[in-house]
DNA sequence: CGAACAGTTGAGACATGTCAATTAAAGTGG
DNA sequence: CCACTTTAATTGACATGTCTCAACTGTTCG
């Protein structure tokens, strides 16, 4: 499997040393791990039908540990990133220098569309828990020789799906009562971990209450008191970040 | 130039009755123009060098009355369009049934990229006054001939630029007082203003009070007692949707 | 001309923000 | 391993910004 890296046209792209024959001084290098291209399109759960498909193509893996900075607004755009393992959090850095969480990418989520039209990358992301990522680097995507394989297509189909989600959660935000917002944002939760193949009716959040409430656009106590009232009215079980739905039914009609 | 439409591969892909030879009866038929490939870049003000650049291929318009829909959520996806005139409004409809605003696209903006990933329009775009609309057709960009120009590279392009522009609308929500929200919009409307060659200092809004209310997430009042405010200070001047805006400096930085 | 719509402005209710105190958990360093 | 500090979370009391309801005006359109 390491030997297909040697002849893929990542490494003519971009030579690096070939990870079977570096030296064991360096751990990094030896536990870097590879993906081919049905992995990711397995995460990304595409359905569409893949005309060209270059199955030796690698890409890299990117480990992260939890609190660690997978991408800088500003820095260059060197590729998009599929989230294999963890969960992150995408955020802005306001004129005045407040910061905005954009997003929670988890499992099979895309990570940088962002950077793409202006060659840099225009939010933060950081690491929840451990991470790992697969990068898809920009020479693969928009190299003149992209010939024989569906990537681009592929990556239009996903940065597509993000402006959704996103249209979706900014939507989210227009309903007025915190919890609502709540509600509505544990009902999305819950279908993100069953789609990624866990409960969904019990988790464990990987985000703070601050996180969520500069997410839902309230402050962190008005969050802390609509899990509360939530769990008074005994449609969720609380306890710290640990979430238990008693009834998804209750939980998408609250406030209606 | 109405020649060029039959030997084009857009007219290959989906054959229509060729406008040269229609009865004058409909009135639409005759009506109907072309863009190429170098208009729709323009358009976009896309900065990016084209190494394939086909411009035989030919771009069918679409012009559309104020009021009129130019996309339907659900409705099967066809194609991307570029917006070549006049203001238009995005909004998605809640579970409840309620409406929420997304963006207000105008010329050079791009629309439908929310169709991509289900194939299917996921958004409702009416115009706000009459427009003119450039059909990029979904054939052209992934039908399995899609040999030999950069369509795909610079929808991509396009569509990264529209997360952006969305996360941005998105952070702005985060500004919680409404005055400094309205401000901050009045702000970013100027500047798209400049961007398409209009003046930045005085400008008619073409939405509704209520449609910014319901895009900045306040009611309709709190948006009309803003603009008085903005007025009462001097920052701006306002005759309903007229806009005057005596000093960017003091509306960008207000309320700090 | 009347009807419908867009916009402005006011008064009061109420939800949310702000400030503060408390507890629990997690990380830090001797 | 145990203080010690820091962070996350919960809850209460109060202030306030925004929503709601309402009246009124100007504009557009049939």
């Amino acid at each position: 499997m390491m030997s297909l890296q040697v002849e893929s046209s990542l490494s003519a792209a971009r030579w690096r040393p070939s990870p079977s024959l570096s030296q064991p001084t360096l751990k990094l290098e030896r536990d870097e791990r590879w993906s081919d291209f049905m992995e990711v399109l397995g995460l990304l759960r595409y359905e569409g039908q893949v005309t060209h498909l270059d199955n030796t193509r690698m890409f890299r893996r990117r480990r992260l540990k939890a609190g660690q900075s997978a991408l800088c607004a500003g820095q260059a755009f060197d590729g998009l990133y599929v989230v294999r393992l963890g969960a992150m959090k995408t955020s802005m850095v306001e004129l005045d220098g407040g910061e905005h969480v954009i997003a929670f990418p988890m499992k099979g989520d895309l990570l940088g569309s962002d950077g793409i039209c202006q060659g840099k990358y225009m939010s933060e992301v950081v690491a929840l828990t451990d991470c790992d990522l697969i990068k898809i680097p920009a020479e693969s995507l928009f190299a003149r020789e992209r010939s024989g394989n569906d990537l681009e297509l592929v990556a239009c189909w996903a940065i597509s799906r993000e402006i959704v989600r996103e249209q979706s959660t900014y939507a989210m935000t227009c309903l007025t009562k915190t919890d609502v917002r709540v509600a509505h944002f544990l009902t999305i939760q819950a279908r993100r971990f069953a789609a990624m193949g866990y409960s969904a009716s019990q988790f464990i959040l990987p985000m703070t209450r601050r996180d969520i409430g500069n997410y839902l656009n309230v402050t962190l106590e008005s969050v802390s008191r609509a899990f509360s009232a939530l769990g008074r009215a005994g449609i969720i079980g609380v306890n710290r970040r640990e979430i238990t739905i008693h009834s998804h039914e209750a939980l998408l009609n609250f406030g209606t």
